[in-house]
DNA sequence: ATATGCACCTGTGTGC
DNA sequence: TGCACACAGGTGCATA
């Protein structure tokens, strides 16, 4: 479900809820996600304190003292909601993190291609080859459209290889794409120098866009005050096939690709 | 290095 | 109405 300005408007909420917050215990209801928790593992967080909740990539990186970190991605459908303790548990409700205050933080996935996992940070294989932050401030976007302009891959599977760039996933990589009037079959040894930096400027544009409105919902995404997104009125080519460029009117197209779609306007995108 | 297929799951929408 | 199928915001592995 969510990719980084998803991801990244929950990080704000949780750090502004959960800050300070205790752990009171870690009520694991069902373990199977597509990586097991580790349900003892889970046992070091009670008794420790929220000293904030930060982001890498995807993931959200819960910082619980002593260099103890939490990370939990919420794959496709995942969900982290504050509730109160008294609060039923939903459906798909895989594990309760019981707070102080009469507070808990609900995780819910229905399809459970989540992950959560207790380590030390250095020690988290998850975080270890993970590319640059788009959105930071030191993000190299020449050093990225070199990179870029180096490789033989579809420019749209490198934007979605966490290695390359961090925390863009279906959706963006083909708004990013509209961006920079690049399609996204286009070979990345093929493009012209102007097209790894037209590619390179419009992730950070697009993805602080995204941000700025809170992300992109669609049936299931909400942050963790239930707030949906807004990005969504502005999406240029995502889940838009047959609807009219809204540059141009030209019809657009979608294109399956490794089980996966990707959109783009024929006349917008050389 | 790259491509492809599949696996992990459930829910929803579509067409018959 | 039921049924079959396609598809969904993500990743990881096995095999070429």
């Amino acid at each position: 479900m969510p990719e980084l300005p998803e991801v990244e408007t929950i990080r704000r909420s949780l750090d502004r809820g959960l800050r300070g917050a205790r752990i009171r215990a870690v009520d694991v209801r069902e373990p199977r996600l597509r990586r097991p928790i580790d349900v003892p593992a889970l046992g070091r967080l009670v008794g420790r304190r929220v000293a904030g909740v930060g982001r890498r990539a995807k993931y959200l990186v819960f910082d619980v003292g002593g260099g103890l970190v939490w990370i939990h991605h919420l794959g496709m459908s995942g969900r982290l909601l504050l509730v109160p303790s008294a609060a039923e548990r939903g459906e798909h409700e895989h594990v309760r993190v019981e707070l102080d205050g009469g507070r808990a933080l609900a995780y819910r996935d229905p399809r459970r291609f989540g992950l959560m996992r207790v380590g030390r940070i250095d020690e988290l294989e998850e975080l270890r080859d993970l590319g640059p932050e788009p959105l930071d401030a030191a993000f190299d976007a020449a050093g990225f459209a070199r990179r870029l302009r180096a490789t033989r891959r579809e420019v749209k599977a490198a934007l979605l290889d966490q290695r390359v760039v961090a925390g863009i996933g279906n959706i963006y990589a083909s708004e990013i794409l509209f961006h920079a009037g690049v399609r996204p079959m286009r070979r990345g040894h093929r493009l012209r120098r102007e097209d790894g930096e037209r590619i390179a400027a419009a992730i950070p544009r697009v993805l602080g866009d995204a941000l700025a409105r809170r992300g992109t919902s669609f049936s299931d995404y909400f942050d963790s005050d239930g707030t949906p997104g807004g990005f969504q009125e502005m999406l240029a080519v995502f889940d838009r096939e047959g609807s009219p460029c809204r540059r141009c009117r030209a019809r657009i197209r979608r294109r399956a690709h490794g089980g996966r779609s990707s959109f783009y306007c024929p006349r917008c995108q050389a």
